[in-house]
Order: C-alpha cells, then sequence, then structure tokens
DNA sequence: CAGGCGTGGTA
DNA sequence: TTACCAAGCCT
C-alpha cells in the first residue's frame, strides 16, 4: 500500500459518506446483536441477498433466541433450510449454538480468534461478526472484497487460491477506520453488489473512482484474477418411484457427503448396476434394475420406464442426468431390507429433501399421467 | 492444498 | 446449453 495517510483518509470519508446514504435496507441491518448478523452471514456465505430474505425470515419465526436454534431437532432445523444448499451449514450452525450456550454459557465471543472456533465460521464470517456486532477493526474478506479491492489496488494475486486471502487481508486492513469497521466491511459488500459488480461494473457511478487504479488504466474487467474451476462430472442415475399417487418409498442419504440426511426417492447410480465400470449399459435399465432391487432390498417388482425427458440435476462439482423408472408397490410387501420408509402423500412434506427431490417429483406427477 | 459441498440468476 | 457467478467452510 503505496498510499499517504491523507489519501487514505480521503478515501474512507467518500466510501462511509456513501455507505451512509446508499446502504440497502435489508433484514438484518435491524439488528447489531451477533444472532441476527452471525445467521445473516452464515446463510449469505455463496448465496446471493434475494435468495436468503425469505429463508432469513422463516428461520428466525422458527428460532427466535439461539437457545431455541440449540434445542430443536435435526428434521426441524432441516426443513427450515430445505432448498438453501449447502447443508452442512446448517449442521454447523446448529452445533454453534449448541457450543455458544454451553462451552459459552451464552455469552458470545467477541474478538475474531475466538469466533472462529465456532463450528462453520471461517475467517470471513468471524470477521464479519467481529466488526458488524463487535466493532472489531477486522477486515472481512470475501468476493465482494476481492472483486473491489483487487480493482482498486490492481492487486493480481489469484483470488482462487487459499493463501491470496492474507494478501487481500493486508493490504485492506490499513484502510479501515478504528471505529466502524463493520460499517466499511458492509460499503464493500454494497459497492460489490451494486456498483462493483463481475460484469459491466457502474465505474462512472462508482464513489471511489478517482482512487481505483483498475478504472484509470481501463482495466476494470480484468479483475479479481481467478483460475476457473474444472466443469461439472457427469454421473447417470435411475430414481425409483416405487408406490402409488397415495404412498411411495422415501430414503434418507448418508449422514456425510452430498445431500447429507435429506431425503430422495430410492437413487441408482450406473455403478451400482454393474460389476465392470467398462462395461456399457443399455438404454433401458429396466431388466437390470429388476434385478438389483431383488437382491438389494428382497423387493420382486416389476419396473418399466416413466415416458419423458431425463431430469438434470448439476451441482458445484456433478452433474446428475437422471432418468425416472416407476413400479407397484404390492400390497403387505415386506420392506426389511428397503433401507428407508413408505410415505404417505400427506407426511411427504414432512420431510426435508433438496431441490433436485423436487424436480424429480415434479416430472414424475407430470410424465406418468 | 484441492476438492467436496447447492441453488438460482444471468448472458 | 454451457459458463460463470453469489456475503465460504471443512477435511
Amino acid at each position: 500500500m503505496n498510499w499517504t495517510t491523507k489519501k487514505q483518509q480521503a478515501f474512507q470519508r467518500d466510501f462511509l459518506n456513501w455507505y451512509q446514504q446508499n446502504q440497502r435496507d435489508l433484514p438484518w441491518r435491524h439488528f447489531h446483536d451477533p444472532y441476527h448478523i452471525w445467521l445473516s452471514e452464515i446463510m449469505l456465505q455463496q448465496t446471493q441477498v434475494h435468495t436468503v430474505i425469505p429463508y432469513y425470515q422463516r428461520f428466525l419465526k422458527a428460532f427466535p433466541t439461539i437457545a431455541d436454534l440449540a434445542a430443536t431437532d435435526e428434521a426441524t432445523l432441516f426443513k427450515a433450510w430445505e432448498g438453501l444448499g449447502y447443508y452442512s451449514r446448517a449442521r454447523n450452525l446448529q452445533r454453534a449454538a449448541q457450543q455458544i450456550c454451553t462451552d459459552y454459557q451464552g455469552v458470545w465471543p467477541q474478538t475474531a480468534t475466538e469466533l472462529e472456533k465456532l463450528a462453520g465460521i471461517g475467517p470471513y464470517t468471524a470477521a464479519a461478526i467481529a466488526s458488524i456486532a463487535f466493532d472489531a477493526p477486522e477486515p472481512a474478506v470475501d468476493g465482494n472484497a476481492y472483486r473491489v479491492f483487487a480493482r482498486l489496488l490492481q492487486i493480481k494475486a489469484d483470488v482462487a487460491q487459499p493463501k491470496t486471502r492474507g494478501i487481500f487481508a493486508a493490504a485492506i486492513r490499513p484502510l479501515l477506520p478504528t471505529t466502524g469497521a463493520g460499517d466499511f466491511n458492509q460499503a464493500t459488500m454494497d459497492l460489490g453488489a451494486t456498483i462493483c459488480t463481475p460484469k459491466d461494473p457502474a465505474c462512472l457511478l462508482c464513489p471511489v473512482q478517482q482512487y481505483c487504479q483498475a478504472y484509470q488504466t481501463g482495466t476494470q474487467l480484468d479483475y479479481p484474477v481467478k483460475t476457473k474451476k474444472p466443469k461439472p462430472k457427469p454421473v447417470h442415475l435411475a430414481a425409483l418411484v416405487i408406490g402409488d399417487p397415495q404412498q411411495w418409498l422415501m430414503q434418507q442419504r448418508p449422514g456425510q457427503g452430498l445431500l447429507a440426511n435429506l431425503w430422495t426417492y430410492p437413487l441408482v447410480s450406473a455403478a451400482d448396476l454393474q460389476s465392470d465400470e467398462n462395461d456399457k449399459l443399455p438404454a433401458d435399465w429396466s431388466a437390470l434394475l429388476t434385478q438389483y432391487v431383488a437382491q438389494t432390498y428382497q423387493l420382486d417388482l416389476n419396473i418399466t420406464p416413466v415416458k419423458g425427458r431425463a431430469v438434470t440435476h448439476t451441482f458445484t462439482h456433478l452433474k446428475w442426468t437422471i432418468d425416472l423408472y416407476q413400479a407397484k408397490l404390492p400390497a403387505k410387501t415386506d420392506l426389511a431390507f428397503f433401507p428407508g420408509q413408505l410415505v404417505a402423500a400427506a407426511d411427504y412434506d414432512q420431510l426435508a429433501v433438496p431441490t433436485v427431490q423436487k424436480k424429480l417429483q415434479q416430472r414424475f406427477l407430470k410424465d406418468s399421467k
């Protein structure tokens, strides 16, 4: 940082004045206690404000205090998080609530270092809570900070690399006001969200345009430097809709990994159907699935394809293509070997299901009639 | 450190 | 349809 003290102060003044005049009215900005700030920050991880707002409102209604959150059961917790994604956030949220209530006797730690010991709170979230709720002078380095300060200071470090975080934190720290770092951090987020956007930034409206090195050189779009991730790996699955319109079989996913503990139709992957991964599967898996279900679940079913297109669903690292199959479940079938549950239509809404399951159900309802 | 871990919006 | 992005954390 080669700015003079005078320039730093002028930057702070212009930046914070802009924030005072232009800050967004967001639900969590009506509170200043750590519970509300924390909840909003966790929900906002990799998630846009527009998506978070209704979840935030509903979640607070369900769990008005951190004690309510600490005491709830996982089914209720997941139902409140259903559809928001990155579900380990919900589990960590409750773990941290329990940590606060038991290890800390309900009193929040106020430093970033202590906050980072709580489940689900990393360097960004710790700095955000410490600065916004406790006025600690900590730089909250998130995607917005990367973009805003990479442009302002022409920082060329690759923001996809973990070690780059420290470079930005060190560059931003001298710019923070002694008091009011929370406003500074939130100003960074608002600027990044509304003016200093990834594509087509509104530099002509920018309150700190005169300090921006990238703007001076017309290189805004070259920042931040970020190596791209590999594209999602394709995975081919079959979804089994077993039952009738009144009730059908559902399976809870394992407690670890993708969509942990959420409920879906039984899913069978190509790998589950073939011993040799070099074998090529037929277009119609009906016979293989019938055999698989007989062996694995001890269920004697007549499995047939559902007419219509496959459902596709893309995660960050996987692209699922799912063909739908269906079968009637004969009365009094023994489900002892099926690791799941026969769910009545009336009870279906009690289960926390991922978006891909909602897509599957919707497609089945449409294509099976 | 690299890679796992969701979803919805935009170009 | 593909590519990329949005207030990251954990292992």
